[in-house]
DNA sequence: GTGGCTGCAAACATTTTGCATAACT
DNA sequence: AGTTATGCAAAATGTTTGCAGCCAC
């Protein structure tokens, strides 16, 4: 139980507490693979046995973005936004629009726009979403 | 009147009409200097004589950006979207958190994004959001 | 004249907030 | 016990849609 120690362990560090919602939300944050609109987050607690209201889901994910435990994202336009557990490395997102595919690409992309903006600018970057659409390369091929 | 018959030509050109509201919209779009939310344009609308309903601006924005007249960017996370005049080049937004201020930065990233994603992954690209918050050079020296 | 377009109002989806109660420490 | 966090419901926000009448073609 790596990622439950994290949780337990930041928030009391920051005086928070460690509640059954919170945790709840984490579990189904951490062992997810993609990107989780709060919907899909509800219903994963819910399949999970447990039951946490949606104003909760959004107060405990702004908690946890606030910690740097997740991040938020917004890969469509009005969309609704993403959830993901914070990872170390920056990376962007590439999504499919015709099999809404949405993959993370680790480069050194963003690393390169916070040298040029910093360096070149002066501007003290904070955070760099990167979004790209399109078609990705299964779609396009069978396709045309 | 430049941008008046660019917009009558391409909303002609694929069968649409060149009507007021849409007319109304346009001109405050191409005399914008800015990134405008829907609001904004409502009331610049307003304030040059005209009168166009939220939901008619919705419309010709809609079909603006179909026909590659404008662009939509999400700034921040759940916040308005912004409206601007398509631009042939490629750019990217950077918004300083204190004071507001949105910047265009030209460059090759984009361009390199483009690149990267096609030759390297096979992945056609249809469109780059970039979003780059922080505190711009300005509100960063006078802070400390 | 006719079909696309507009205005109005109502619906929609997502997220936020106020407040009494429950639960963590 | 003392608070902080939760659940519920209602509000706020931004955007979309249905429909009757209007306007550009």
């Amino acid at each position: 139980m790596d990622a439950a120690l994290e949780l337990d362990q930041t928030l009391r560090a920051q005086g928070h507490r460690s509640t059954r919602p919170r945790r709840a939300v984490w579990r189904v944050l951490a062992g997810a693979d993609a990107h989780l609109t709060v919907e899909q987050i509800a219903q994963a607690v819910r399949e999970a046995g447990e039951d946490v209201d949606l104003a909760s889901i959004y107060r405990a994910l702004a908690l946890f973005a606030e910690l740097d435990l997740a991040r938020e994202t917004h890969l469509g336009g009005q969309e609704a936004a993403r959830w993901e557990r914070a990872h170390p490395d920056e990376h962007f997102h590439v999504v499919c629009g015709v099999c809404g595919d949405v993959d993370h690409h680790v480069g050194s992309l963003v690393a390169q726009i916070y040298e040029h903006l910093d360096e070149g600018h002066g501007f003290e970057v904070h955070d760099v979403d990167l979004v790209v659409t399109g078609r990705c390369a299964t779609c396009r091929g069978s396709v045309a």
